[in-house]
DNA sequence: CTCGCCACCTGGGGGC
DNA sequence: TGCCCCCAGGTGGCGA
């Protein structure tokens, strides 16, 4: 999936067009993702106008006013793109292609969900969001101010875990996946193999800055493209974002020169300096 | 509570 | 050309 930037960019290349609008009508074309569809969405949706959309963890959420004037309770759209997930704004009556599970009609737009994997999670409350099971265990947000070297030294001291998989864990800290852990740990210069409890208190502190500043930059470009992601207005994969080890063992490292190495953790693909990071 | 592992799903690429 | 295996941006759920 997109990573944090990615849905972060997502929601704001939606934000200029959708809130203010009312659903025109709502296409199910795929009710499987990850987690069932609820069938009578287009039902729930019918009539009522996006607030705004608001992003938690990787989930974006999409608040709708009430159905019916009588009953004053606002509703809560719940999207997670999974691994393959992708939107992308498109002209009203534009063919739907292989994969292109919802679309969302607004008048003279459509809000079109890929998913080639289905992966991904649409969910529909009427409960406050955060609130929500899929989104009331999600751990720190990282470009919070909460997210300090001290929060992250309290949070590690009884995780025996490799600090990549730390970070990876959404119930500690959301929105970092396999790409910018690896990012994340080479800028700090900490092993992903180090025990998450054998990192120093001034190691966290560069630890959270890393990750804060390769997120930023990353949503600065546009949110990274490694394969399929394609941005939400519809143009082409947006800009590349230089990884400096991701995806680049046997190349040489930036700062030292020597070759980088992959290894495998909890089955997902690492990339590292074994020379700058200890 | 923590951790390791599996599952879910489709498609692309490499080796034979 | 085809087949088979491995890989891919995530994460909920399971048992130990």
């Amino acid at each position: 999936m997109p990573e944090l930037p990615e849905v972060e960019v997502s929601r704001l290349g939606l934000l200029p067009y959708l809130p203010g609008k009312r659903i025109s009508g709502v296409c199910l074309r795929t009710a499987r993702l990850r987690h069932e569809i609820p069938a009578d969405l287009p039902k729930i949706l019918a009539g009522r106008t996006l607030l705004r959309i608001d992003r938690r963890a990787k989930y974006l959420i999409f608040v709708f006013t009430p159905g019916k004037p009588a009953l004053a309770t606002e509703g809560f759209l719940i999207l997670h793109l999974g691994m393959s997930g992708s939107l992308r704004l498109v002209a009203p009556g534009t063919p739907a292609q292989k994969h292109d599970h919802v679309d969302l009609e607004f008048g003279d737009t459509t809000l079109r969900l890929r998913d080639p994997r289905r992966f991904g999670t649409l969910a529909w409350t009427e409960s406050p969001a955060e609130t929500h099971p899929l989104l009331a265990t999600q751990g720190i947000e990282p470009l919070s101010d909460a997210f300090t070297g001290d929060w992250l030294f309290l949070a590690t001291r009884r995780r025996s875990l490799p600090i990549k998989q730390l970070l990876m864990d959404s119930h500690t800290v959301v929105g970092v996946g396999n790409i910018y852990a690896s990012e994340s740990l080479f800028h700090a210069g900490i092993s992903p193999l180090r025990p998450a409890s054998r990192i120093s208190r001034q190691r966290c502190a560069r630890l959270t800055e890393s990750v804060r500043k390769v997120l930023q930059a990353s949503i600065a470009a546009g949110g990274s493209s490694v394969r399929d992601y394609v941005h939400s207005d519809g143009g082409a994969g947006c800009f590349q974002l230089q990884c400096a080890v991701y995806d680049r063992a046997g190349e040489p490292c930036i700062r030292c020169g020597k070759p980088l190495h992959s290894i495998r953790q909890g089955g997902r693909s690492t990339f590292y300096c074994s020379h700058c990071q200890t």
